[in-house]
RNA sequence: GGGGGUGUAGCUCAGCACGGUUAGAGCGUUGGCUUGUCACGCCAGAGGCCGCGGGUUCAAGUCCCGUCGCUCCCGCCA
């Protein structure tokens, strides 16, 4: 019989040919016969006594027997991690040996009959150790899974995307599944590519993001969209960043402003979090916003992570002549940053040194410090001039009024001083170093804001010319007439939404309209031809009646990072790649047979 | 493409600076003992291409060169 019916509408009996109760609902069934299906995870053999935990997706129970019994000697060759099902009355523990780590602490399960559905081997680790070396968990992904923190893991994961529709469809978005195969676009990052066997010599894309469809989607009238979408970026990786697929909400909205897309996001992402981590908390909407240049000056990076009180100063217009020889290459080239720091005087000397190795393996040529206590002391002090070291400690001192330490207490105040490329690294690194080691950054916290007003290029040394400095089809401000500006402060409707010092989502208002799209392409060098051939799609859509429309797209792997409390993406993907892009379970990527090669008219050269 | 870390028993790791007995530990596993444990306990055993290749040396897990895997970071990521 292919199929068990149920017994009525309302009562579902699940499983029924394995099992007739899960582990969650023995306590209701004590004094019944039951039979329970799962795993045995642990095994205790006292010698006239034994006992198995068996566990299944709800829970485990206690089953115990009796060396007397004819199944004894079964049980005990059992090997652990086996699948079987067991049968027998569900009986109250003796008091004396109930144990209350457990919610079923107080039951136990008299064996009196047992299947063994699947004998297992013995595992390549065991299950509840939680030092496991990533390779082998990738490799054994399947047996990683059945741990129970990666079992929370995917429920996490399963209840977010729930709650995200929920909320999503409660704003009035349509979910909208747009193609994988697909063309490549030429900005941005590097596509994955499918060859056709159709049109040999031709290449599908795998899409990096949804961008063009879901702006499609509002030229075709529909009012709102989102998808829970995979995106495929062929990018080297990062703790917060897989190479292959990851996930986004996607979303789109027509007739928007910048204020609308953030009063929904805000709206979405704030419930998520509280749904999921209610006792943490949660910077309550309208989130904060900072300029990209504030954050810039004040963080040295467009992620702040404003769980830390500490803030940048940028000093490098103090040094306008007379400059130390020390500075003189970070004011030609780059900038110079102040980072004070309250008490940190009372630290000790290995704490300043410690500081200054850390930045040099951020490739900085060094960190400068001065200590301000009863006097003023440090390895800068001398190079600096009285009004410079004045002027710092005016500074120093306004910071720790603001922070509420007293005024007259002293503290340090760090100084990076290096060229462009590294200056930003090494005081936004330095500053969160600094925090986490002095415990001031924020616990059980979720702090939010939006970087906005992004600028809309920047200058490539490479290319000796302009480029996007995001994403293309943003709408500068001011439209048309914004373009006419220096590109250096021409600004995008465009934004971040930053978490913790993670970049959860980002956005943008879109450009609608093809005069303004031609005009933004020029200046990085596309002639209106250009554009016409790359982006035929949607400047040929844009000019049959386009509405202004603008969304975001939030990682989903990122939040549910957060939620889960862990620093590493791959914890929260069910079966991701290694850094290198490869399957170590199902060993991909694979070569491809001559005869499909031949198919697909490709040719492999190594 | 570049830099750092790492690779020794099924798993987690010690040993490597300063080369020299038979390469160790805990967990797991196998066998034995054990009637109230719950990561049970006790006793005994098995288990090693010291990532791979080359070199130096009387002698290499240990030193040198190369290479590969995993990982963190830079570049890259509209």
């Amino acid at each position: 019989m292919p199929y068990v019916n149920t017994k009525n509408k309302t009562e579902f009996s699940y499983d029924v040919k394995y099992r007739t109760s899960l582990c969650k609902d023995l306590h209701t069934k004590i004094e019944s016969e039951q039979t329970v299906a799962g795993w045995i995870r642990t095994k205790r053999d006292h010698g006239g006594l034994l006992f198995l935990n068996l566990h299944d997706h709800t829970g485990l129970i206690q089953c115990v027997i009796d060396q007397q019994h004819e199944l004894f000697l079964q049980c005990d060759k059992i090997p652990i991690e086996s699948v079987v099902s067991i049968s027998g009355k569900i009986t109250e523990r003796p008091t004396e040996s109930l144990n209350d780590k457990l919610n079923s602490g107080h039951l136990e399960l008299q064996i009196s009959k047992i299947e063994i559905l699947s004998k297992a081997n013995s595992l390549p680790f065991a299950l509840h150790q939680n030092d496991i070396g990533e390779e082998i968990r990738l490799r054994y992904r399947f047996l990683d899974l059945r741990r129970e923190i990666m079992q929370k893991h995917i429920r996490l994961r399963s209840e977010v995307i729930h709650e995200i529709r929920t909320l999503m469809m409660n704003h009035q978005f349509l979910e909208i599944h747009t193609p994988i195969l697909t063309a490549s676009s030429p900005e941005g990052a590097r596509d994955y590519v499918i060859p056709s066997r159709i049109h040999k010599g031709k290449f599908y894309a795998l899409p990096q993001a949804p961008q063009q469809f879901k702006q499609l989607l509002m030229v075709s009238g529909i009012y709102r969209y989102f998808q829970i979408a995979p995106c495929f970026r062929d990018e080297d990786s990062r703790s917060d960043r897989v190479p292959g697929d990851f996930y986004q909400l996607d979303m789109e909205m027509s007739f928007a402003t910048q204020e609308d897309v953030f009063n929904i996001m805000e709206n979405v992402i704030h419930k998520v979090f509280f749904k999921f981590q209610p006792n943490m908390h949660i910077d309550d909407y309208p989130f904060k916003r900072i300029s990209y240049k504030t954050a810039i000056n004040e963080y040295a990076t467009d992620k702040p992570d404003l769980r830390n009180p500490l803030k940048l100063y940028d000093i490098t217009h103090l040094f306008t002549n007379d400059i130390p020889k020390i500075f003189e290459s970070a004011v030609q080239t780059g900038k110079i940053y102040a980072l004070p720091v309250p008490n940190l005087h009372l630290q000790t000397r290995k704490f300043l040194l410690d500081m200054q190795t850390f930045a040099q393996s951020l490739q900085a040529k060094g960190l400068g410090y001065i200590i301000f206590d009863e006097k003023v002391s440090g390895p800068l002090t001398n190079a600096l001039s009285k009004n410079i070291v004045n002027h710092l400690q005016t500074i120093m001192k306004k910071v720790n009024t603001d922070m509420q330490y007293d005024t007259n207490k002293g503290g340090v105040l760090f100084i990076a001083s290096e060229n462009l490329q590294i200056v930003h690294r090494v005081a936004s690194e330095v500053r969160q170093k600094v925090a986490t080691e002095l415990d001031l950054i924020k616990k059980n916290s979720y702090m939010f804001c939006w970087i906005c007003d992004f600028p809309m290029y920047e200058w490539s040394e490479e290319k000796k010319g302009w480029e996007f400095s995001h994403n293309p089809f943003s709408m500068p401000y001011e439209g048309l007439q914004g373009l006419n500006k220096n590109p250096s402060e021409i600004l995008a409707q465009q934004y971040d939404l930053v978490c913790n010092g993670y970049e959860l989502t980002s956005g943008a208002i879109r450009n609608h309209s093809p005069d303004i799209m031609y005009k933004a392409f020029e200046i990085v060098g596309y002639t209106k031809n250009q554009v016409d051939k790359e982006f035929s799609g949607m400047i040929n859509a844009f000019s049959y009646g386009a509405p202004p429309h603008g969304g975001s797209a939030s990682g989903l792997e990122r939040i549910i990072m957060l939620l889960a409390g862990t620093k590493n993406l791959r914890e929260v993907i069910p079966f991701p790649l290694t850094q290198s892009g490869e399957d170590l379970m199902l060993d991909a990527p694979k070569e491809l047979s001559k005869e499909r090669q031949k198919e697909l008219g490709i040719t492999v050269t190594k």
